[in-house]
DNA sequence: ACGCTTTGTGAGCACTGTAAACATAGCGCA
DNA sequence: TGCGCTATGTTTACAGTGCTCACAAAGCGT
């Protein structure tokens, strides 16, 4: 009742409404366009750009949205991580979230960043900060930056190649134990 | 004369030229549709049909051809790496490619795998294994798959976030330090 | 109660991908 | 040599897109 429905001309709150609507779209793995958004949600095809510039103002919305989605699952029930399995389940994590939505995972990497956009740029480097965090937690003696940026690339790239098949598993606990495995392969290199 | 201007019909090669004008669109960073690119080959705007399917067609082969140059950048010139430096000059060289051809890196990992068209998963397949032979080389006694999909998403990864500015920095130069460093730093963690 | 500002509507433009019917020209075969 | 088949290019057309602009309705402060 309070966030819908009031009156007939004025939504009450269309843009809380386009971003769900679009969400729900982007999950359900249906192409999503403005005027498709604006369709679903019961409105005229213009009236989206009252509340976003631009189709990319709805997707960066979209992207800061799903970060904070990520940021969660990777924080969340789990505390900084004390080991080094437990960075590889980070990376687990991430593999798995970028699975889960692929849609908006796309919507979230696909495109430069938007620098315009402070609340996305914002978002990144939290999540960016997270990791060193994490990372300096585990080897305080490092180069957390460094260690930062190889433990989110990793993760990163085996999304993106996981997602888009160039990397292929049967199943969600095959990609999860691959990541694994390639996580402790890697950071048990050095002898 | 061999490949260009027969006839005035009758083009000769169209779909080289389409493929080469789509190409050097995506360099000089123009965003690219199929009928940018028939307009801009002197065609009218739906003969690129006759050569490909879809649009996808054409940026399918154009991936191919990223790929293509994409490992000879990675191979030529240096052979099989023989130590984790020479690897980490892979990752470098993986991530300069992207850089210096970032519109191209899109088309070949922007979108998911299209599973049939063989030449592109013929295409993917043949980087994977040329990492696998590399890292089999340098660390005969590990799993060579799982060290494989680490070093290609480790590159991949680093590749995306500097391309979408989710990672920074300030030159070519600084991004290949740090992706060497990176790179070193994941490599060397396991005391 | 009146006007200003916010929010939604409508028509319209330039563009896209794609399909269908048509035109041209080159090549194989009589 | 000439005839027709097929490959290749053209035209026309349609639906869908992002976006702009002029208009309408509704809520809010004075």
């Amino acid at each position: 009742m309070s966030t819908s429905e009031k009156s007939g001309y004025h939504h009450g709150d269309l843009r809380a409404a386009l971003l769900s609507t679009a969400m729900e779209m982007l999950e359900a793995g249906e192409p999503f366009s403005l005027r498709a958004v604006a369709r679903r949600a019961g409105v005229s095809p213009t009236a989206p750009y009252r509340h976003f510039k631009d189709r990319d103002a709805l997707e960066s919305a979209l992207a800061v949205e799903g970060f904070r989605e990520l940021l969660a699952d990777l924080g969340g029930g789990r505390g900084l991580p004390a080991s080094l399995p437990d960075l590889a389940e980070f990376a687990v994590a991430y593999v798995a979230f970028a699975l889960r939505r692929p849609a908006l995972f796309r919507v979230m990497f696909g495109k430069p960043c938007d620098d315009a956009d402070d609340e996305r740029v914002k978002a990144a480097d939290a999540l960016h900060d997270l990791l060193a965090d994490a990372l300096d937690h585990v080897f305080p003696d490092a180069d957390a930056s460094a260690l930062a940026s190889a433990g989110w690339g990793l993760a990163h790239g085996l999304a993106c190649l996981y997602l888009d098949g160039k990397l292929q598993a049967a199943s969600g606990e095959e990609v999860a134990d691959r990541v694994r495995s390639a996580f402790l392969a890697i950071t048990s290199v050095g002898s």
